[in-house]
DNA sequence: TGCAAGCGGTTTATCGTTTTCCTATGCCAC
DNA sequence: GTGGCATAGGAAAACGATAAACCGCTTGCA
């Protein structure tokens, strides 16, 4: 199939060279006269023509597309930092290709050579910890790559996270000032950053505040539907039963409510309950649900801000990791069993970037 | 910046010409011997090359990437439907680039420009109303384009819908069987076709329960946050009160939800409400929400499946529209006010396709 | 006086593939 | 021998755009 308009199509219409027409396209006014800048012009404007961006790459070797790998694209979190990528790079005349890795670092694997077989000019990843191997590659051919949400401990990609060690930190201690004495924790089983500094900063914040290590209530489970809430039935059958639950994701805070309505135990009087991610049903939820917001559409904002960076440089930009702070919203579903609810107030905790 | 590894790089390796190489790569095996085939493979493995997917759509105008629009990325609705549409096109060895239109015409017209630009094979696309020339000449051109959720009266684009007139309809008779009489739903403005129609099988079934047109309560809104949940108030100080409310949005749904809380009203003792598009926190919601259930990923996957046969197809394939059914999943929102809860039931509606 | 830069462009090379012709070579039947 | 015909593979021309070199002439500047 012939494209329809050409280069060549314009240079004779306006009788002049493909090069002529070229230099007008990229905006090199500069060697061409007024007339025939404006004829050529016309031409272009008459037959519709817009340049094949295939061909433009593959000389160029520059696409203006950004590829963007995430793990789970169900998971309404992403959609707030794809968001953030989507405007600033639409803004910058990027555009998009995202991937979805299903967390599984051969489907990523598959995603990062495919994209880069398709010359995007780089790439945003929320890194499984499977492909360190192919990231350090990244990193040493200076293919311009940034993590997401996650990093990879001892690997100096740029990026830009959330403080989760933080988050965790301000659920416990709100769950502390309530009053709370059994606070457990569920977490997906793997060498997730986001997943560990969650389970980290609950442990340090409970030690922190005179609990010992048998005190810790650490559920871990498979990232697998349906493994929480199991995890979930197993904790509140417990004797004595936890007074409270930190869930660290999502969707596993729905397993977890799912579970604690089947046992007909109720929020806020029998267990509290603090979600981890803000979305936009925690406030109708049943009790209204306290969660650790974080700044989705801010990482992703700052996340493209980097890649468009190294894209564009020609030297190799300086490499730093940007940590942004959560905060906590606190609803009825944390509320101290025994005193007035204290819906809406929001502890703050600052933003910050640090190296 | 020179590309790593490149055809002729494997050619010289092997001592063959590129010609060969190529003809390898796209399993043109009859040409080539045995020994030269595995020399040459044994070279691709070594040198780690992968062709690049520029030159190659260049030279055949084809690029494996299909091209999705959609008018609002932030509704989950579209995420399964999005999931639905990457399952297909990634086994069939697809790639996908996303566009975010906004239900802004301009923004999606650029986006199809800038699709066929980088030579997309095909695009899916809920469409605006506001570019229908743009898309009549998408179907003159033949240039493979499938419409998703959503159609343009009169224009005979190939496309996977749902049945809205009758996801309506089921909402409305179940309120009506609940006996609920003043039955009011609120829409958003606009020539969009899921909009109308549902509006439109609320109409037709309320008449033809008896109703008269003068106890329909209809309440068109801009698609704008905030006015449904304005219109709602409007809605719920009429004198005498609806007793019952349909939303017709998902991200509606919640705004109501809001609006009903803030009254001090409760559901479904003084009001009762259907949401349209059932998610995955309707069940958690205070009460468990009644909504309209949408086979979201089917119609992805009907659509990709519909948009790589026009890729493929060197003619022009049948163009047809293939219609889905909703189906309504009962929980305790609009429970009628003095009866035991129903929760869990579902009516279910079938699936058809039609020309 | 001599060299370089600018005028408004064109020619040509190039990006990495695929594709369309070709060209050897060997084998067979006559 | 020689013509015919597979077989295995190569050379070169696309594909559509951009970058570099260059055209013959004029002008600026030391």
């Amino acid at each position: 199939m012939k494209q329809r308009v050409t280069i060549a199509d314009v240079a004779k219409k306006a009788g002049v060279s493909a090069t002529t027409v070229s230099r007008i396209l990229n905006g090199n006014y500069s060697q061409t006269s007024a007339e025939t800048t404006a004829r050529v012009l016309e031409a272009i404007r008459e037959l519709d023509y817009r340049p094949n961006a295939l061909a433009k790459g593959l000389k160029q070797m520059k696409t203006q597309v950004i590829g963007v790998i995430l793990s789970n694209l169900q998971n309404p979190f992403w959609l707030r930092v794809l968001k953030g990528i989507e405007d600033t790079c639409r803004k910058a005349g990027y555009q998009l290709m995202i991937c979805n890795s299903c967390d599984d670092p051969a489907i990523e694997a598959e995603h990062i050579k495919n994209l880069q077989t398709r010359n995007v000019d780089g790439i945003i990843v929320n890194p499984t910890p499977g492909n360190r191997d192919l990231f350090e590659q990244l990193l040493a051919t200076g293919y311009p790559c940034v993590f997401v949400n996650r990093h990879l401990p001892n690997l100096a990609m740029p990026g830009v996270v959330m403080n989760n060690i933080r988050g965790a930190s301000l659920a416990v201690e709100h769950l502390l000032e309530g009053g709370r004495q059994r606070i457990a924790i569920i977490a997906y089983q793997g060498e997730i950053t986001t997943w560990t500094e969650r389970v980290e900063g609950y442990k340090t914040t409970l030690l922190a505040h005179g609990k010992r290590e048998q005190d810790l209530l650490i559920e871990l489970v498979p990232n697998r539907p349906g493994a929480a809430r199991s995890a979930a039935i197993r904790l509140l059958k417990r004797n004595p039963r936890p007074d409270a639950l930190l869930s660290t994701t999502n969707l596993m805070t729905l397993e977890i409510l799912d579970a604690i309505q089947s046992l007909g135990l109720r929020i806020p009087e029998d267990v509290a309950l603090v979600g981890y991610d803000e979305t936009m049903w925690c406030k109708y939820l049943n009790p209204p649900l306290t969660t650790v917001r974080q700044p989705a559409y801010e990482m992703g904002e700052i996340a493209a801000k980097r890649i468009i960076q190294l894209c564009k440089g020609t030297r190799r930009t300086k490499l730093d990791v940007t940590v942004l702070e959560p905060e906590l919203v606190v609803r009825e579903s944390s509320r101290p069993a025994s005193a007035t609810p204290d819906v809406g107030a929001t502890i703050a905790a600052g933003t910050g970037t640090s190296g």
